[in-house]
DNA sequence: AGCACGCCGACT
DNA sequence: GTCGGCGTGCTC
């Protein structure tokens, strides 16, 4: 029983970013806990929001007469200690607002939404301009982008003197579906009763007495029973009022799956080395060691099962898993696996999901009707608190990491959460991330190798192909004639191809052959990009979209073309070489609905398609038995970008995609086309040799003083113009030169290499940095500060270990 | 973020 | 002389 409460108030800025103290009434006290969500007045005027209880205490130390909290948003804490204590790590090691920690540890559907209302004292006060706006109503919505400026000001008076007031309302999103249920009434005793007063020519009410009658006391779904009696709900209603039938509403989760029965599977004998893997997982499992492991094994080599006996275990123990994967969409074959072992046990959580499934499922969690949760990054934060194992699949994949406040990494929270439940992490990986190896090697994270594949099918052939000279005598500008070749021979086959285009910073776009003029968005510094689709050139950061040029706007010639590679354009070119393949394309424009990847890999799956083609999303976790070539239709474009991490991403990327070919008895073969046959990471890539890849690239980090040799920070500073956003990244850097010590080195500031997103313009730095004890410090300091320059426009982005340095 | 207070330009 | 612009500062 407190009097006072600790609230995080639900206002993300610097100066509201620290608890708040509000006076509990009497009628809550007993019930208020740390960890609830609650309604508070917040600012001047009769605004509410939502905010989290984070402490309570019997003390006030303030002069000024305390706020009441308004109401406890739940009945029970939905923010348990663990989830406070890592929301407070979380916060200070991303630099983030205390709310935004708090909230993403819940779903989306916990966050309230708010709505003002305008509610009319004195009706007769009302002037004519506003009598259309009430429409005789004393209280109605208010928006003020509906309202004109006259209007608003004559609300602005009618509220100045009492005549109307405005009305804050908070609302909960977070809601359980309800079903209706018709639970029959009819029995023995009462049936002849019931029937008699049924005239004799109501067929459908003496069916449903009948039905009833045969069903007694028993519960049916409301719409079911419609459906399968051909009934109305008026006829319902009428037959509840008569006392055949009780109607009632009950909770349901919704279910993302649908009813898809899943054929249950068991533990698959496993071969030494998993053997070997899974009992020195098992080990630290019943022993409670917080161990971090890294599970190294090529494609092909059974990660997956092992990950699958580890979870058993865990369960066995009575404890939960935690599995994360890579934006799970992408693998619903990983998904389909785990449930299929594991049943109802496994709640998902991935971005497919709607708020309310989301929430059904984290529920499901909560109240630990699941023990295994398969998910993608957020899911990290998965209310699991008897923890026994987590495991983090494709560690390397950069999607663990949150691009926007708070800006985690889902592996250092494994970690974190791992040594809270002394629980051991599992890290895997075919081409593990090189900080991990490299901790690994140190003997930091114990390593678990699996070298051979499961089946003993063996690696796939890779072929080189060096465009600048297969170039001269293509067939087309995207296709080598080797490549063809082998993709007409699978035709021939029936077997099944995979094409990969490497999209990244490529697209196409428009270009004037005479004059060299590039069509650019109006405010953004990128060119537009071709969408045959719609046929309209869009930009893919601000949305603006224009047609096509038939001549060039700065010249006027005709010769204006389409230039670069797009996965429409590479289609169209295809569709004219192999008119008779049929072609199944996959990319950001054929996904964007709801299950629409699904759907596109079923096709696949059932041979409605001899060739997949799509973007970097097709190298992941699929697997199909009768794909036997996968051609990469460029390489290196990735290699070019200025990113450290870019041979490191081109090497994993490349590896990955060869893994998919010939799994099963067939020998696979790889084509990689590429205009940079010599570069290394392209070399190790086709031999699959990642030791080799390791000890290349980190001699390279080494010597150019890169992670993991250095930890890095990333600043971004961006203005309403670029002057602007320069003097203050010089300013920046600076203040960084008096904190840090002469072993740190700072990049930049340099413009970021897109200038200028929706007109603001970005300068960056880069922070490498081995012991920096001021930093911390002086970075919280600089982002205090920030606040300031904020309404001038200026704003500032700390970004630790970012993932791209573009 | 949002809301009020407060100090300077263009109107009745 | 007032209305209303938005720069500034605070929110238990």
């Amino acid at each position: 029983m407190a009097r006072y409460a600790q609230v995080i108030v639900d206002v993300p800025a610097m100066q509201t970013n620290r608890p708040y103290t509000y006076e509990l009434p009497q009628a809550l006290q007993a019930q208020a806990q740390v960890g609830m969500r609650v309604i508070v007045p917040f600012g001047k005027g009769e605004r509410q929001i939502q905010g989290f209880i984070v402490g309570l205490t019997d003390e006030y130390g303030l002069t000024i007469a305390p706020k009441q909290v308004t109401s406890l948003m739940d009945l029970a804490p939905v923010l348990n200690n663990e989830a406070l204590q890592l929301a407070d790590w979380l916060a200070q090691k991303t630099f983030s607002f205390k709310i935004r920690c708090l909230q993403v540890m819940l779903p989306n559907a916990m966050r309230a939404s708010y709505s003002k209302s305008l509610r009319l004292l004195s009706a007769d006060e009302l002037p004519q301009e506003l009598n259309s706006l009430f429409a005789g109503k004393s209280e109605i919505e208010f928006d003020e982008s509906k309202l004109s400026a006259q209007q608003l000001n004559k609300l602005a008076q009618m509220r100045q003197a009492g005549h109307l007031e405005v009305v804050y309302h908070v609302k909960d999103r977070a809601k359980a579906k309800l079903v209706g249920v018709v639970t029959s009434l009819v029995d023995e005793k009462n049936y002849a009763q019931f029937k008699a007063k049924v005239r004799k020519n109501a067929h459908k009410q003496l069916e449903l007495l009948e039905f009833l009658y045969q069903n007694s006391h028993q519960k049916f779904l409301q719409t079911k029973l419609q459906a399968s009696l051909q009934l109305s709900l008026s006829q319902l209603k009428k037959a509840a009022q008569q006392g055949w039938l009780k109607l009632a509403k009950q909770e349901r989760y919704r279910d993302p799956y649908g009813d898809k029965m899943l054929q249950a599977t068991t533990p698959k004998q496993l071969t030494a080395e998993q053997q070997r893997a899974v009992e020195q997982i098992d080990q630290a499992i019943t022993a409670k060691n917080a161990t971090t492991f890294l599970l190294e094994g090529v494609t092909g080599s059974g990660k997956t099962e092992v990950y699958l006996q580890a979870i058993a275990h865990a369960l066995s123990q009575g404890c939960s898993a935690l599995m994360l994967v890579p934006e799970i969409s992408l693998t619903p074959q990983m998904v389909q696996r785990v449930k299929e072992r594991f049943g109802k046990e496994v709640a998902m959580l991935h971005s497919a999901l709607s708020d309310g499934e989301r929430y059904d499922e984290w529920r499901r969690i909560e109240r630990k009707e699941a023990k295994v949760v398969v998910g993608a990054r957020s899911a990290i934060f998965a209310p699991l608190d008897d923890l026994g194992l987590i495991i983090i699949d494709e560690e390397h994949e950069a999607s663990y990491k949150q691009e926007d406040m708070p800006r985690y990494q889902a592996r250092d929270v494994a970690l974190w959460r791992g040594k809270y439940h002394n629980c051991p992490v599992v890290l895997g990986s075919a081409t593990p991330d090189l900080a991990t190896r490299a901790r690994a090697k140190k003997g930091v994270y114990q390593q678990l190798n699996l070298t051979k594949r499961i089946n003993g099918s063996s690696l796939p052939q890779v072929t080189l192909v060096d465009m600048r000279e297969a170039v001269k005598t293509a067939p087309a500008p995207d296709f080598s004639q080797i490549l063809l070749d082998q993709i007409t021979k699978r035709l021939v086959r029936k077997e099944q191809v995979v094409l990969m285009l490497n999209r990244r910073g490529y697209s196409s776009f428009v270009l004037c052959r005479d004059c060299g003029f590039v069509l650019k968005c109006p405010n953004c510094d990128v060119s537009l990009t071709l969408h045959m689709d719609t046929h309209s050139m869009k930009c893919h950061y601000c949305g603006h979209e224009e047609a096509i040029p038939k001549r060039c706007p700065s010249c006027d010639s005709q010769k204006i073309r389409y230039y670069g590679t797009g996965t429409q354009k590479v289609q169209e070119e295809l569709e004219k070489l192999l008119p008779e393949a049929k072609i199944l394309r996959m990319d950001v424009d054929t996904t964007r609905k709801k299950g629409a990847h699904e759907r596109l890999l079923a096709k696949f799956g059932a041979h409605e398609a001899d060739i997949l083609l799509g973007t970097q999303m097709i190298a992941k976790g699929l697997d199909f038995p009768d794909v036997t070539l996968v051609g990469v239709l460029n390489a290196d474009t990735a290699l070019s970008l200025p990113d450290y991490r870019s041979s490191e991403r081109t090497f994993q990327l490349l590896t990955q995609v060869s893994g998919r070919a010939g799994r099963a008895d067939k020998t696979g073969q790889v084509v990689i086309q590429t205009y940079n046959p010599e570069h290394y990471a392209i070399q190790l890539a086709c031999r699959q040799d990642y030791e080799q890849f390791f000890f290349y690239e980190m001699n390279l980090r080494h010597l150019n003083n890169y992670p993991p040799y250095y930890y890095t920070i990333k600043i971004t500073v961006s203005a309403k113009s670029e002057a602007e956003a320069a003097k203050e990244s010089f300013a920046i850097k600076k203040g960084l030169a008096q904190c840090l010590s002469p072993q740190a080195l700072v990049l930049g500031p340099t413009p970021s290499s897109i200038l200028k997103i929706k007109n603001r313009f970005y300068y960056q730095l880069v922070i490498k940095y081995k012991q920096e004890p001021a930093l911390e410090k002086y970075l919280q300091e600089l982002l205090l500060q920030s606040q300031s320059g904020e309404k001038k426009g200026l704003m500032v982005v700390i970004d630790r270990e970012p993932v791209n340095f573009l």
